[in-house]
RNA sequence: GCCGGGGUGUCGGAACCGGUAGACGAGCCUGACUCAAAAUCAGGUGGGGGAAACCCCGUGCGGGUUCGACUCCCGCCCCCGGCACCA
């Protein structure tokens, strides 16, 4: 017997000879082809989280795979260090962020060398480093001389937990809750600064380029929410040279409109109210300012609001209609005002009830004889009630009414989006100073590009006052004016998003000792774009998002000339705990990856996290599970090093023709499963292949050429998954180091094919008899087969064969009538 | 409500350009080894009927197309995820 396999050795041995020999050092410039495979960097939290290991393991492997195949592989690694846990930990513990921060990362850069993974470290990028964020001021400053950052009062959501504004996109759920802390946020009237993403907007939802997953490209298209409709103006009665402009996108209903409503805080509310009115509206202004908490405790939504006491003219047909204000429009999209069209409408419909409001149909149903509606009719129609235009189909109605609006000036076509600007303000220390200067002279002052890095200054105090610790630095917040000299000027206190630094990490890790550009176009021009993305569904509408929009201003610039950063995307799944539950500390059901390897290996828990599911599916953890996957290497060790018992089984006979045929076939099927990333399948191949070597192993065919031909492809097939495992055997068999440098095996299509197949004989269907058949059969060969064969016959007990139908090398299906 | 994904043994899953349903792994059962257990190795394992040969049923439900349907079409049910008064 030889020794037995135990990971713990070997592996802490080779992962140091890699990393001396520099193994998986990218060049900059290589005759061969690239592939850059760019997997989410990591928050520096604190531990490796198993989560972390199923999001790069599988990625590792798909990078390694790649490397054999013979590309040059990029295969970055850094950390996202800006961010709120750091300053958290400040507060409560009184660590200083930037302490914490580096030494989460060098606890992190231990936990991740451990997975034997094959980055390049060479090229790591953490972004609190000013030789980083230094570039996150230098873009700002390109937005803002493009007009593309801009600062603006505007009502703007507040999280009263983190104690900061937040974008849009981290704002979530039906309760408009913080994504981070999951407090109900608040809105709060600021001047903030943000980027103008939407001037993109049309741009960002061309997906043609780029082979992401449709769930990705869908959340991003309802995201940002394009909706083509028209804009016109409503005159107020009675109140000469006052009007209020709506959106919509039926301008074919415009004749049903019968009453029009502004949002509770739309800017006209206080000047068009009547006297009378006033107090009614205002308390319902009051109520609907607290409307989050107030939806919260009703079970059902009802559309209310509020008559004003003034009447907009329909500029079509110069009807008066009642104002009002209700929450169910939002000033946040579109005008802030609506037409009321209950008829073709169905918040319009339920407002219109309630208020006794008419319904007055302009689009008729098929077959409409004046009845009245159930509900809001939204379908296409017949115009009728609507002047001129009666008797058009609906939307060349459409067509006509917008031109006619067009034509009087007062209305004219446009598209509105969801999408808002993204506001990247953020009252926190650690993070990127915004290079602003305010001056009591020349007003708002770009920092000039060679002052830059606006270094954060180490010595802030924390204090959850709810403004940027900064505001109370006054090393920091006093600087003279960069234009006029002038000393009353202050800096900007509040820093970047964090979402800043990773909208176009990828293009750091090209050069990111860089100092004088955020990267050297040169290296650009051979590694961009990035080949394959992978990393958590979860930054869908936001990362994802944002390094879209980001690339295509850095292409506006002329930093790069493409315009998407990421060709293909793959999202992984998560791992649950072993209750099937979202893991956390509270439940008591976080897996460890530290305590798996050191229990199995990394080899084995790298191994089971691909061999469990489907990537894109995450899924429990199961204790058990991981054992069958150790037993598998287990029994790989056995098979290479274990010496072959002579002539044992000399009576068993596997022809070296099979043995051939299962280490082609089995290379093709773990070449096109690595492709497409189905690391199960793939494993599930290569443990079937270790299963049938086994069988051979001691028969005559366990020796010779074919079987060394076998054991080498199984050991280069081993590699990307099991990399330390595969270079040992690989090295105590004789072969030079190394695996990981060898190119992946090739297979011979012929000889992957079978040689004999189990020919499936059918009678009407039902499988009635399998034939061992030679591959390339003819069919007339496996007719005769078919209707010689004893079951058949007896199946067919004398009635007449009225169709024999042969699927060359499959089955044959004999039917009877 | 809208959008995306999905329902297959005891469990995770495989097959899905229509052609042997259940690969691989887990669990369970039996046997070998052992004083015994663990580990390891060998065999078995969808349900029902049968002594056996073999037969019937079976991929959420109901229809359809086809020589043949987990796979395609129509109509439902359920689960997971996302968005949610967007005019």
């Amino acid at each position: 017997m030889a020794d037995r396999y135990a990971p713990q050795g070997i592996e802490q041995k080779w992962q140091a000879r890699w990393e001396a020999d520099r193994l998986y050092h990218a060049p900059d410039f290589d005759p061969r082809p690239k592939y850059y495979f760019l997997t989410m960097y990591p928050y520096p939290s604190g531990d490796l989280h198993i989560g972390h290991w199923y999001a790069m393991a599988p990625s590792d492997a798909a990078a390694r795979f790649k490397r054999m195949q013979g590309y040059n592989v990029l295969f970055p690694i850094g950390f996202d260090a800006f961010g709120l846990p750091a300053e958290n930990a400040a507060i409560q513990h009184g660590i200083h962020p930037y302490t914490w921060t580096m030494d989460n990362i060098e606890r992190m850069r231990g936990q991740l060398r451990s997975m034997g993974a094959s980055w390049d470290w060479e090229r790591e990028v953490v972004t609190c480093d000013p030789g980083y964020y230094k570039w996150n001021q230098w873009f700002f400053l390109k937005m803002y001389e493009r007009g593309l950052a801009y600062r603006a009062l505007a009502p703007v959501d507040w999280c009263p937990q983190d104690n900061t504004t937040l974008a849009r996109e981290q704002v979530v759920g039906e309760n408009r809750v913080c994504e981070r802390c999951g407090t109900p946020v608040v809105k709060k009237n600021l001047e903030q600064w943000f980027l103008k993403i939407t001037a993109y907007a049309d741009e960002l939802l061309d997906f043609s380029k780029i082979d992401w997953p449709e769930r990705v490209k869908v959340l991003q298209q309802n995201w940002i929410g394009r909706s083509g409709g028209v804009e016109f103006s409503l005159p107020v009665r009675d109140h000469p040279g006052r009007s209020f402009a709506v959106f919509t996108t039926r301008p074919d209903t415009v004749y049903g409109m019968t009453f029009a409503v502004l949002a509770p805080e739309h800017p006209l509310v206080d000047e068009l109210t009547a006297p009378e009115r006033r107090a009614e509206v205002e308390a319902y202004k009051f109520k609907a300012a607290r409307a989050s908490d107030i939806e919260r405790l009703s079970t059902e939504k009802e559309r209310d609001g509020v008559f004003i006491g003034a009447y907009a003219i329909n500029p079509m047909n110069g009807a008066p209609v009642p104002i009002f204000v209700a929450d169910y429009v939002l000033l946040s999209y579109g005008t802030g005002a609506i037409q009321g069209v209950p008829a073709h409408d169905q918040r319009d419909f339920e407002f219109a009830r309630r208020y006794g409001l008419p319904i007055r149909v302009v689009v008729a149903p098929p077959g409409w004889r004046g009845e009245e509606l159930e509900r809001a009719y939204l379908e296409e129609g017949t115009m009728v009630n609507s002047g001129p235009f009666d008797g058009l189909p609906s939307p060349e109605g459409w067509q006509r009414i917008a031109d006619e609006m067009e034509r009087r000036g007062v209305g004219r076509r446009m598209v509105n989006y969801r999408l808002h600007d993204w506001l990247i303000s953020r009252q926190r220390y650690w993070g990127t100073p915004i290079p602003i200067i305010y001056c009591q002279t020349c007003g708002t002052v770009p920092v000039p590009e060679e002052d830059l890095p606006v270094l954060l200054p180490h010595d802030a105090e924390f204090r959850p006052t709810g403004e940027s610790p900064l505001k109370y630095h006054e090393g920091f917040r006093r600087v003279r004016c960069p234009r006029c000299g002038g000393e009353d000027a202050e800096r900007e206190t509040d820093t970047m998003d964090t979402f800043i630094d990773s909208s176009w990490y990828q293009y750091r890790y090209l050069s990111p000792h860089d100092q004088a550009r955020p990267f050297d176009p040169q290296v650009g021009r051979y590694w961009l774009p990035v080949d394959q993305y992978t990393g958590g569904i979860e930054h869908a509408v936001m990362h994802l998002l944002y390094t879209r929009f980001w690339t295509k201003v850095m292409r506006d610039l002329g930093l790069v000339d493409f315009d998407e950063p990421m060709l293909r995307l793959y999202n992984q799944g998560i791992v649950l705990g072993p209750d099937g539950q979202r893991m956390s500390k509270s439940r008591g059901n976080v897996v460890d990856p530290d305590e798996q390897v050191r229990q199995y290996g990394a080899d084995t828990v790298r191994g089971y996290l691909m061999f469990m599911r489907p990537w894109d599916e995450g899924g429990p953890w199961d204790p058990k599970g991981i054992e069958g996957v150790h037993r598998w290497l287990h029994r790989v060790w056995a098979l290479v090093t274990d010496p072959v018992p002579q002539g044992t089984r000399a009576d068993a006979r596997i022809s070296l023709r099979e043995l051939r045929h299962r280490t082609h076939a089995t290379v093709k099927r773990v070449t096109e499963d690595l492709e497409h990333f189905r690391f199960n399948t793939a494993i599930a191949a290569l443990m079937e292949f270790t299963n049938f070597l086994q069988n051979v192993k001691g028969t005559p065919s366990g020796s010779g050429p074919a079987w060394e031909e076998a054991i080498r492809a199984l050991l280069l097939m081993l590699a990307p998954f099991v990399p330390h495992i595969a270079e040992e055997l690989w090295a105590k068999t004789g072969r030079p180091y190394s695996i990981h440098q060898q190119a992946w095996p090739q297979y011979d299509p012929e000889l992957a094919r079978a040689e004999t197949v189990t020919l499936v004989i059918q009678v009407n269907g039902k499988v009635r008899d399998r034939i061992q058949a030679s591959s390339d059969i003819s069919a007339e060969e496996a007719r005769r087969l078919a209707l010689e064969s004893e079951r058949v016959r007896r199946v067919l007990d004398g009635r007449p064969v009225s169709d024999v139908i042969v699927v060359p090398g499959r089955l044959v299906n004999v039917v009877v009538r």
